[in-house]
DNA sequence: CAAGATTGATAGATCAATCTTA
DNA sequence: TAAGATTGATCTATCAATCTTG
């Protein structure tokens, strides 16, 4: 279900605005902050993404100038990145269509018990995966 | 959680067998016939894949010698694909350990009310899915 | 040396085009 | 023409190695 569903969400982001979902939540992760600004290791974190993998994503995404880069004068190691105007607008106009499929899909005429259901069952294999989680 | 899981699950197949995901739904569903064996349309129906996705995939598989191929002789267009001793003994070793992990990530310790509304959510959210699909 | 991050090679997924036979 | 399936090109994900600065 959840890889069928997958496919779907990121089919119709993909139709409409041309965005992948791994796109989308790398958007949204910048939207929450204040200045549409965040370090490179904070989103790989925020999203639980290898590094390697978000470089190569970000530098695909800075070529389609959704995000780019500020340097980091404190920290000469790091970078910034920020939301563009051309991400902002997109991430902006996505939002409440993907919101909306969602909605659609899982939420509608779902159960309000069956919603908190889901929640405590996503805390439980969230802590169950940390738990046993390998310590590098 | 659903992607944090499905990576976990992954990388515990790929460290313990080398073997993806992928590759154990593919393997499974070979192993749900009395003979091993399945057309690739059936195959593709099954696992809810692109023709070219699993096509690709299944010439991959079968440079590692987990399957074969057999010529179709009632549809001459078509193609079986089989299980070798490779892959059955491999999907043997894997399933059991695969299974483990999911009981341990997921099944120990959940309230049975919360199983029997994952069960409803998950037919609730795939009917949602199929009502809503392009016709082609 | 470790932390922050990038790079290049390879495996996997997606898209459009193609090939063969019903 | 359509069904069954493959191919080549391109995009994305993963792995190991590397680079730079703390």
């Amino acid at each position: 279900m959840t890889s069928q569903l997958q496919g779907r969400l990121n089919r119709q982001l993909q139709d409409a605005f041309g965005l992948s979902l791994a796109d989308y939540d790398v958007l949204v992760r910048l939207t929450d902050t204040p200045q549409g600004r965040l370090r490179v290791y904070e989103l790989a974190h925020d999203l639980q993404w290898e590094q390697s993998r978000l470089s190569h994503h970000l530098a695909r995404m800075q070529r389609r100038r959704l995000v780019a880069r500020e340097e980091c004068t404190t920290d000469r190691r790091g970078a910034f990145i920020v939301l563009t105007r051309t991400g902002r607008r997109t991430i902006e106009e996505a939002a409440p269509a993907h919101v909306e499929t969602v909605r659609e899909l899982v939420f509608d005429g779902l159960p309000v018990d069956h919603v908190a259901v889901l929640d405590s069952l996503s805390a439980h294999v969230l802590s169950r995966l940390e738990e046993s989680a390998p310590t590098p």
